[in-house]
RNA sequence: GGCCCCUUCGUCUAGCGGUCUAGGACGUAGCCCUCUCAAGGCUAAGACACGGGUUCGAUUCCCGUAGGGGUCACCA
């Protein structure tokens, strides 16, 4: 038996959902769920600049909806709150002042101007730009405007675990004076996320490998509060085609965008996990269960992998044929006006028909418009086949009005061999019947099965726009007798 | 640019020293099936970045080089 873990996911309510986040946090999810333990999700809103009011919301919908569910949260109260950082300031302002106590680090007042000015100079001397140390031995009152910053040892190094990579040391040359506590009094991410990752009893983080060149940073800060560290992965960032870090002008991230544009929350789950993990034995399509079970935080990929819209589509299309006809109607009605005014009998019959035509939901409305609207326009051209006269045509389309008018119900089976029987009275190749009839009936070029939709239309129905086609093609008071073509 | 991370088909990957004339999936092309489009089946093209080591033997281990990415904020 395993330790159980603590994890958590800090998301900042600052814009859209991200599929990043859902990604990280279904790393967290898996590994708190195949170990027992906990999953926190707190909030990151240290930033009131940026903050949105919606945001918060609509991550916590949105993560629900992929199914990614939390022990602990603003929403589902537990021992370790509160869970928006806004709400903990007093926690951060003692533990700043513990480390101005023991001098790990300083206030300090430089103003913006000042900052500006030292890292311009130094970008023209060719240095790395970095706070200048003017306030670390300085003594700066508390009851002016400041702020404060970590004392990052001048020389050395630091290194620290990384569960993927192993050791990774860092200079601390290169590690600049981090300001830990804003001028409005709230922390940054790097204090922040020390002291709640450790008030919160959090033993793995499971975080974007953006990080990694912060750690050095919040080692320093365990060490200075005397802290054990948690276990840290760092996980491989998404990717655009273009293999820069994904962003929403070269690739749609928002977790909202997926759900409105018809993909399924298993799909977008299962692709998410493909990008990080590999369950071997070339197995890419499982549930989140054989996920979990398969799931081993060491076993995470390091490489960046590009998010190929393509090939979700083709796994969502995938999820999109095993999901059960109701099921599937039920989330046609969730996305689309059309199925949600649809007869649910009706759509419900007309599921099996396009389920492996559709690679996202949304596809749905292009493909059965035609069962709801009133009239059919179908174009003169469309309705002749090649080879075949205006004439004709409408001879052989009013023996098809005939031969459903004379059924007594219409199924499948009867209808199907009815029409093809009467494809070879008059010498006509099934394809250029059901061609023209599929025009007839629906207008287009591409639709599910035409026989099937025929009869799911009804008899009164199919028998009207058969016979408006042939009106589009002659006079209807002039009946012409079938003849064959040649 | 400094530092850090990464490197197998276009993309996602299997491979954990001999099983590799490198396997699978998406995509692409062709064929089959077929009432359209799909789905499905079959086939094809397509990769170990490069150079040194280590070893009897490297895709696999080590070191360089190159390439890609990240990061250098009172944003996360």
């Amino acid at each position: 038996m395993v330790d159980p873990v603590v994890v958590r996911a800090a998301p900042s309510p600052t814009g859209d959902p991200h599929v990043g986040t859902a990604y990280v946090c279904l790393f967290n999810y898996a590994l708190r769920t195949k170990r027992g333990g906990r999953f926190i999700l707190r909030i990151d809103d240290t930033d009131r600049t940026r903050y949105n009011a919606d945001s918060e919301r609509k991550i916590i919908e949105e993560l629900a909806w992929l199914g990614l569910t939390f022990d602990e949260g603003p929403e589902t109260a537990g021992a370790d709150g509160p869970y928006r950082q806004s709400e903990r300031t007093a926690i951060y302002r003692e533990a700043v002042q513990t480390l101005i106590d023991s001098g790990a680090a300083y206030r300090c007042d430089c103003t913006k101007e000042r900052l500006d000015e030292v890292r311009a100079a130094q970008r023209a001397r060719k240095e790395q730009p970095r706070y200048d140390g003017h306030c670390r031995e300085r003594s700066v009152a508390p009851d002016a405007p400041h702020v404060v910053r970590l004392k990052v040892p001048r020389d050395g190094e630091t290194s620290f675990l990384d569960g993927l990579r192993g050791t990774i040391t860092i200079a601390n040359s290169t590690v600049d004076d981090q300001v830990l506590l804003k001028t409005d009094q709230h922390p940054t991410y790097h204090l922040a996320t020390v002291v709640d990752d450790h008030a919160m009893g959090v033993t793995h983080i499971l975080r974007a490998e953006e990080w990694i060149n912060s750690m050095p940073k919040h080692v320093l800060l365990y060490k200075a509060f005397g802290w054990d560290i948690p276990q840290h992965f760092h996980l491989p960032l998404l990717r655009n085609p273009d293999r820069s870090k994904i962003s929403k002008r070269k690739n749609p991230t928002s977790i909202t965008w997926y759900r409105e544009n018809g993909f399924l929350p298993e799909a977008l789950l299962n692709f998410l996990a493909l990008m990080g993990f590999s369950l071997g034995d070339d197995q890419e399509e499982f549930t989140l269960d054989e996920f979990v079970a398969a799931f081993e935080p060491d076993a995470i990929k390091t490489s960046a992998p590009v998010f190929d819209l393509t090939k979700l589509e083709w796994l969502n299309g995938v999820y999109i044929r095993k999901t059960p006809a109701p099921v599937l109607a039920a989330k046609l009605v969730a996305i689309s006006p059309m199925a949600a005014a649809a007869d649910r009998t009706l759509l419900e019959a007309i599921v099996p028909l396009i389920a492996e035509r559709m690679k996202r939901l949304t596809e749905f409305e292009d493909l059965c418009d035609f069962f709801f609207v009133d009239k059919i326009e179908p174009r003169y051209d469309d309705l002749i086949p090649k080879k075949r006269t205006e004439t004709n045509t409408a001879a052989v389309l009013r023996a098809a009005r005939d031969v459903v008018a004379n059924s007594e119900t219409l199924t499948p089976e009867t209808l199907e061999a009815s029409l093809r029987a009467l494809g070879e009275e008059v010498s006509w190749k099934p394809r250029e019947l059901f061609m023209s009839v599929r025009f007839a009936i629906s207008g287009k070029k591409v639709t599910p099965p035409i026989i099937e939709s025929m009869c799911l239309l009804g008899k009164a129905e199919c028998i009207e726009r058969l016979d408006d086609a042939i009106d589009v093609l002659g006079d209807p008071e002039n009946p012409i007798l079938a003849a064959p073509s040649s």
